[in-house]
DNA sequence: AGACATTTGTGAAATTCGACACAATCATAT
DNA sequence: ATATGATTGTGTCGAATTTCACAAATGTCT
């Protein structure tokens, strides 16, 4: 019951939530911090801490009732409702998020897709049409959308980050590699899979020729 | 120059290498700890200690000569040579990953598609054939490919994952919502667009309905 | 009823990580 | 030459994070 919970706790719920929510699918009824510990590859403890962060959740001798748990994670994260995203960038990229099955059940679900290029302006995706970035700014504020994918190229993410933030989105999540300056107070997370990629090759023996 | 550096450095440096590239790109002959710092929102002296693990790149008064100082970090990040990659999964992830422009000058390279889907095998991609899931593991040993995407749903996630390590496979990105197990030295990152989500709606105030 | 096996929540210890601050060094200008 | 301003690399310290370890609580078995 914190004041203020360490960013690094809040990174860890997901992936809490997420081992729950399959737990949950195979009607799984209690698990207990060392088995979610296990799965994930972590420790028992910390897991036991971070969650003491937010209150009690689990009984001792029994564990944690899975579904009941699950619930209180979802709404310390705020998904026990469904968000609304935009996706800005039909390109392949934008392509492959909006028909992303992944979002629908985890509390998310694109409603709109933004383009520059007049030839795909108009063209569906989905079911959904590609809007002009033209009038980006005033659907965002009247579909009141508070989150945005960003999938454009490098070269006009910080631009169009602007115009989310002036449209009243307040969390960004970018996959152009390259750093985005925004406002306090509104959230910011990059996808860059060449950095993932990059990480793991230090630790890889290179190729001899 | 330590014996172990820690992961966190290691996580660090990709995001320096891809702000010296986007110097390099626009001719930027020098720069420094601060400037790099600014860019991307942390301390100098947390660039300037990361970099010291490693040796001495800089000189005092002047800063960094961005070429050479890219050149180090790539050599660190043993992406001083281009890797070939094997995408598993050819749906709309799959697609999107194949036709990645970002790889390219960024060291990776997708030379293979697997997929499991008999009217997908034999389709191209970007001018690259399908190929069967059956004949991975030995494609995979042949062409002596260490890195893999993995674009395949969360059920068959860890089975091929398990394929992948049997076929020489040392790096796995990991697109699938779930945890994998993999041998120890085996390398593994994921990439889940709702974990990151899920840790900004944290912040955000819930919709008022 | 009592003994036993589990498991939580949490203080305290240990470890890791980041910020600070400054001597040493370099380039430039006068 | 010398002064000046800039910047690195790093020792030190404090903060943040994780691990340890155990009392308290719960369920089970005899």
């Amino acid at each position: 019951m914190d004041a203020s919970v360490p960013a690094i706790v809040i990174n860890r719920l997901p992936l809490y939530l997420r081992a729950l929510d399959l737990m949950v699918e195979n009607d799984q009824r209690l698990t207990s911090s060392q088995e979610l510990a296990e799965w994930l590859g972590i420790s028992s403890a910390q897991i036991r801490k971070d969650l003491s962060h937010f209150g009690e959740f689990g009984k001792q001798g029994t564990g944690y009732e899975v579904p009941f748990l699950r619930d209180q994670l979802r709404s310390i994260l705020n998904v026990d409702q469904l968000w609304d995203m935009a996706v800005v960038g039909a390109g392949a990229l934008g392509h492959a998020l909006v028909n992303y099955g992944g979002f629908a059940h985890r509390s998310f679900r694109v409603r709109a897709v933004f383009d520059v290029d007049p030839d795909k302006i108009g063209q569906s995706i989905n079911g959904m049409a590609i809007e002009s970035q033209t009038v980006m700014v005033e659907r965002l504020q009247t579909m009141e959308i508070k989150i945005a994918l960003l999938a454009v190229p490098v070269r006009a993410a910080q631009h169009v980050a602007d115009l989310l933030v002036k449209g009243g989105v307040r969390a960004i999540l970018s996959y152009a590699p390259i750093t985005i300056t925004v406002p306090n107070g509104i959230q910011l997370a990059y996808i860059d899979p060449v950095v993932a990629l990059q990480s793991m090759t230090y630790y890889l023996t290179p190729v001899v020729t």
